[in-house]
DNA sequence: TCTCTAGGTAAGTCATCCCTTACGTTAGTG
DNA sequence: CACTAACGTAAGGGATGACTTACCTAGAGA
């Protein structure tokens, strides 16, 4: 199980993703989360561990209560990601296109006569 | 359910997390993907339904086949997401580093005497 | 037209999960 | 020390979902 599949699994439920954006927000204690929730504090419970165990959220003790707040490298290493897949993504769109107009303007160069695009 | 939401239980089922990586690596027929898998084509064939519904992927036919590629739209806005993500926690990191260094200097200034966190 | 290939769909099963109630634990308070 | 508040954990049940096999459809080629 690499760190993306259980960032990505951790942010899948529904409900686990709105607790997190609401931690993202701003850091707050379990109780707190669990006011504003349709589910029980408990619940609430098991899904910051579950979002703790995929290192996008982390607890600091405050007496009785936990805080829970972002855990940035978490988001970091998300956002890297995406930009990753983003910047290869345009590279793949600019070789697919300049490879379409090469085949337009000089078809008889590829082997290719089936009519069937070369993936 | 909003499109974030969609995006992040597509992405949250590690089979259709690699499926997708596979696509977005580049184009792929369903053929293509369901050799590389431990899963069964038809099971393919649902992944890339959700992934589609979600926004993420996109088919094109080309004959009996169904060629699927990844969906600039989607990614960028996931891509997004995380940018304000991580530019507002730098704020917020920001807001309570000078937060706590001000209490430092001037801690009778603040009406909280119980030594408990003002969350 | 007959056949083959590629892939979507239906139905059913088994595992996984999400949530609840009940209980245990720790820290603050009188 | 007794009581309360805040939270984590255990156990159990009901629902979701991921996968399989079987079937159906559409396009390509002889």
């Amino acid at each position: 199980m690499t760190y993306l599949e259980k960032a990505f699994e951790a942010l899948g439920d529904p409900t686990r993703l709105a607790i997190f954006q609401r931690v993202a927000a701003r850091p707050h204690s379990v109780g707190e989360i669990a006011e504003h929730m349709p589910v029980s504090r408990p619940a609430v419970s098991q899904h910051l561990r579950v979002l703790k165990q995929a290192g996008l959220v982390a607890d600091v003790k405050d007496g009785t209560r936990r805080v829970y707040q972002v855990k940035p490298e978490g988001i970091d290493a998300l956002k890297k990601y995406f930009d990753q897949l983003w910047t290869r993504n345009l590279n793949a769109f600019k070789a697919a296109a300049d490879k379409a107009s090469e085949r337009k303007n000089n078809d008889s160069s590829s082997g290719n006569r089936t009519g069937k695009k070369v993936i």
